[in-house]
DNA sequence: CTAAAATAAACGAACATTCATTTATCTTTG
DNA sequence: CAAAGATAAATGAATGTTCGTTTATTTTAG
């Protein structure tokens, strides 16, 4: 039998992601994604059910690869001050890296589709954090304080920087770049609120 | 001649919003709306030259909305940690009151729509925080600090939460509610990073 | 009356999806 | 080793539906 052709399919992935990324959710229809992945449209119905599937199936697969980026280098048995900086720098570093995938689950994040799109990787992921955060209060180095505030102070805040560096823009319109010094400053400011 | 009703606009407006709410922006068809606000397609575009421009107007609407309940009771020379706190209440109040409006400017905010949405309103709003955020400067109530990164540690924790609650969940699926409490705690912890 | 509001009906275009057919690759046979 | 058969990949064309928008007509208030 015929061998499926893998760049298909990946290409198929990535034009679905600029293509929302570019035109929003109603841009993407599935006889334009077809004409971009240089694809039949009846050949994405071999590789996804429909189009919700398509959606879900794409959000997944970067949903894992940035996990898995935000967890390099990162052990959560380190002390809390450098584990929180690693994690920054990841995060960081994935968000500039790949501008479109992260434009692109943000889309999602907002969107009706985000209750179909949680994945158990992300469950692996928040364990993780989970534990890091718990070693830190027991040795002392972190506040006790229910999770969903120190979730909000202790990342929020980068997510917020990311948005302003891939907008271009800060806050009085005025161009924004985000350097490793103002992580840096945030960080500082961050981990003075969230000590004991 | 024959006076318009205004009901009838408002009533486009109102189900516009719920129907991106509901099912996103390929889910708000122009005769779906019209069946809903219990009007004539034709009739939309009486009140909206087009498709994109009803959204448009809808959000400045909403974004317009939302900056005056953030003034409210709120005056630039106000002690910063009062005045950070007057804030924090009002947009958590004001997105507790108006979860679908809420919503709908958050999915326009991650959507290519964002660009065409900037308002007057926002120019207006952002000013009075400047003035706030070099007030407190002045009189050492809080850090000098880029102005990107004050913002991202002042008010991204705070959106977080409502986050948090609007999805009714925290971060280990467990149900979480924001109550005043919690703001308190929080707004604690991030007024102690700003301090100098 | 008049003029704008409101509508029902209709427009071509674009939509998601399917179907009948062709193409490419592996397996089996001589 | 080569030709035939088997099978899934891949496709172009067509499906009926729904889309955003317009037009011709009716309704309603000043």
């Amino acid at each position: 039998m015929r061998t499926r052709d893998e760049n298909k399919e990946q290409a198929i992935r990535t034009k679905a992601v600029e293509m929302v990324v570019r035109d929003g959710f109603d841009g993407l229809s599935m006889q334009k994604l077809a004409k971009a992945a240089g694809v039949s449209p009846a050949t994405i119905y071999i590789y996804f059910k429909d189009k919700e599937d398509l959606i879900i199936q794409v959000c997944h697969q970067l949903s894992a690869r940035m996990a898995d980026a935000t967890l390099a280098d990162f052990d959560p048995d380190m002390h809390f001050d450098e584990g929180l900086r690693r994690q920054w720098l990841n995060r960081a570093r994935y968000c500039l890296e790949n501008p479109v995938e992260m434009h692109f689950l943000e889309q999602i994040r907002y969107s009706p589709f985000n209750e179909k799109c949680h994945s158990k990787t992300d469950m692996r992921f928040r364990n993780a954090m989970k534990r890091f955060v718990h070693n830190a209060i027991d040795r002392g180095e972190l506040q006790r304080l229910p999770v969903e505030v120190y979730w909000s102070v202790a990342f929020a805040p980068l997510y917020q920087l990311v948005k302003f560096h891939m907008s271009g823009r800060g806050l009085a319109d005025a161009p924004f770049e985000m350097t490793e010094e103002t992580i840096d400053r945030t960080l500082e400011v961050v981990l003075r609120g969230l000590k004991p």
